[in-house]
DNA sequence: TCACACACCCACACACCAA
DNA sequence: ATTGGTGTGTGGGTGTGTG
């Protein structure tokens, strides 16, 4: 029989090459109808040359044929199970027979560098226990289905492989005979246990190498005698298709759900955290504004940081650690010059290009000027930047850099602290000085704008209730995964033809938006419905951080803090930046709520 | 020729430490 | 407490050998 005589009704045995499975059945399987059609309705093919690279097949109790004693073979249950389950259930737990260990190799191991009985780890982890294992079946007791009886749960039982398929069909050959000498191909138990271990630490991202030296390390790889690299080439070349990772607490120890399984979690942090051309500018804008840098003589600029500055601006600017602020300013920004960043960032933005970070706009020059700052050498000018800082004065504010959005920045501006550089703890806002030329007036009657900040809680306790009874917004777990295509929902859902409110509500709702969260939007953005979208993508971005986007319409906590105060002056700088008539419309609709005091 | 396993390299993010 | 020096590990590029 042949596929192209059975109707291929889903792609359970296609590989993500398009390529079908290949299954050798071993007899009496080979004349078994139902399993042979099982295999090509769902899109596998079913063979009988043995020389190809295929997957065996056969039933447990069987003799193993000479022929295949050095193949790995698997159960036929792991196709009815797949066949019924609708999704491809992991081979490596339908593995009955494995090829026996290599003697050469295993004297060497044994001889070489391991007494007869490895001592047992018995540590709180369970991740390295080391039992006996039987030679002539290749499993170990550490694989993930077989933890069992462990404090953290059996794991591989309910994830599998199912959806990360890739790792079946990339070693689907090896799966057969996997060789010993050059070329030694991932089985399939090997990935389905190298991306259990991955998920199990996820503190340690995948794409660096410390965690595969912690996994090389489990005695399942030991045997194998795969190195940290080989592991860390096999899920780059998997293309990091590690779908999720399990979810741990601070103190990494994973989390587990009422039915004892690891929890889930598809955000998948990165170790480190590159940084951006923003980053840089944002530095650099307030040292250059709050810190005044002064050029040396010999063209360094030298800047006295206030106590906590670093503290302060990680605080702000969580995206680096403190400590990796003070490292970049350092490393980088110190070396390029902060006045030779910014002209240079204003020069690129103003030819419409996107500038880069301070340490690839131009390497070989920051490289000459490290060099330079040790030797002290001549000075050494960026190249097409113009000469005066006026450039910078009159640029900077014309720059609009998201991360600075909405941000205060009077928190740097350092209080006198030249002449008291002691008692420097926090500079009250009514002590703020003019120290560079650039400071924040800070007395209501002296601002001259309203600048807006995140919303990060809700204000109003009708909503606040709905927060604490219904839970976050949106499910980001569920949303972050597919961010651009739930971005594209929304979107959607947002082109009506009656865009009255109670249409954007179901509307939203419909797509994941929980009601009360878009009745909040629908609230402070005035029903703008393209506020209202830029909120809820806002929302997203910063991991459910932020509640609403700033932009003129969106009426911020911040907003409305000013309009309880009752300010004539504030409200004017409030009509200025939401418009005169928003404010008018918004003031009204706040007072006819009652939520804020008017 | 291509995919894969394995290895090596390097810029850089980040942490730690001594002064 | 701040600062400069240094060590460690990430993340990604790439080279080589094998089948």
């Amino acid at each position: 029989m042949s596929a192209s005589e059975v109707p291929i009704r889903d792609r359970l045995f296609v590989g993500q090459d398009d390529q079908p499975y290949d299954f050798y059945l071993c007899p009496p399987l080979d004349t078994n109808n139902d399993l042979i059609q099982m295999v090509v309705e769902h899109g596998g093919s079913v063979v009988d040359d043995l020389s190809l690279e295929c997957i065996v097949i056969s039933s447990e109790g069987y003799d193993v044929p000479e022929n295949l004693k050095d193949a790995h073979i698997y159960s036929y249950k792991a196709i009815e199970d797949s066949v019924a389950n609708g999704i491809q259930m992991d081979f490596a737990h339908y593995l009955i027979h494995a090829p026996p260990p290599e003697p050469d190799f295993q004297q060497q191991e044994i001889t070489a560098a391991e007494p007869q009985v490895e001592p047992k780890q018995n540590g709180s982890n369970n991740d390295n226990n080391d039992d006996e294992v039987n030679p002539f079946l290749d499993i170990d007791p550490e694989y993930p289905t077989e933890v069992p009886n462990s404090d953290p749960p059996p794991i591989g039982a309910e994830s599998g492989l199912s959806a990360d398929l890739p790792t079946v069909q990339q070693s689907k050959a090896t799966a057969v005979f996997p060789k010993h000498h050059g070329v030694k191909y991932f089985t399939p138990e090997e990935d389905a246990f190298l991306l259990e271990e991955i998920r199990k630490r996820p503190w340690l991202g995948f794409k660096g190498h410390q965690i595969y030296k912690e996994i090389c390390e489990l005695s399942f790889f030991q045997k194998r005698e795969r190195t940290s690299a080989s592991l860390r080439e096999r899920i780059r070349t998997l293309k990091y298709h590690v779908g999720y990772v399990y979810s741990a607490d601070k103190d990494h120890k994973l989390l587990v759900d009422e039915d004892g399984k690891y929890v889930r979690s598809f955000l998948i942090k990165a170790c480190v955290q590159p940084f951006t051309a923003a980053d840089d500018f944002g530095l650099c804008k307030v040292v250059y504004g709050k810190l005044s840098p002064k050029p040396n003589s010999t063209g360094f600029e030298t800047v006295y940081f206030p106590t906590n500055f670093f503290d302060k601006y990680g605080a702000m600017f969580p995206q680096h650690s403190p400590e990796s602020w003070r490292q970049r300013f350092k490393n980088y920004l110190a070396i390029f010059g902060v006045a030779n960043y910014l002209k240079y960032f204003i020069m690129e933005k103003q030819q419409g290009n996107d500038p880069l970070p301070s340490n690839s706009a131009n390497r070989d020059w920051i490289k000459a000027r490290r060099s330079l700052r040790k030797t002290d050498g001549p000075r050494l000018y960026f190249p097409n930047i113009p000469d005066e800082d006026q450039f910078i004065d009159d640029n900077i504010d014309t720059i609009l850099v998201p991360e600075l959005e909405g941000k205060n920045l009077d928190v740097f501006t350092p209080m006198a602290w030249t002449e008291n550089k002691e008692d420097g703890n926090e500079a009250p806002p009514s002590k703020r000085q003019r120290v560079s030329n650039s400071t924040e007036p800070t007395a209501p009657e002296s601002i001259t704008r309203f600048v807006d900040t995140p919303t990060t809680y809700f204000r109003e306790a009708t909503f606040a209730k709905f927060y604490e009874k219904e839970g976050e917004p949106i499910d980001l777990d569920e949303v972050i995964p597919r961010k651009d295509s739930f971005l594209t929902d929304v979107a959607n859902a947002l082109k009506l033809e009656e865009l009255t409110a109670s249409n954007m509500l179901k509307a939203l709702n419909k797509v994941g938006v929980k009601k009360y969260y878009a009745m909040f939007l629908i609230y402070r953005c005035g029903s703008k419905e393209w506020l209202v979208q830029k909120s809820i993508k806002r929302y997203v971005e910063t991991n459910g951080q932020e509640l609403l986007c700033i932009s003129p319409g969106a009426w911020s906590n911040k907003a409305i803090d000013w309009l309880e105060l009752k300010n004539k002056h504030l409200n004017d700088l409030l009509k200025a930046y939401h418009g005169e008539e928003d404010f008018n419309i918004q003031v009204a609709a706040f007072k006819k709520s009652h939520s804020i005091n008017l």
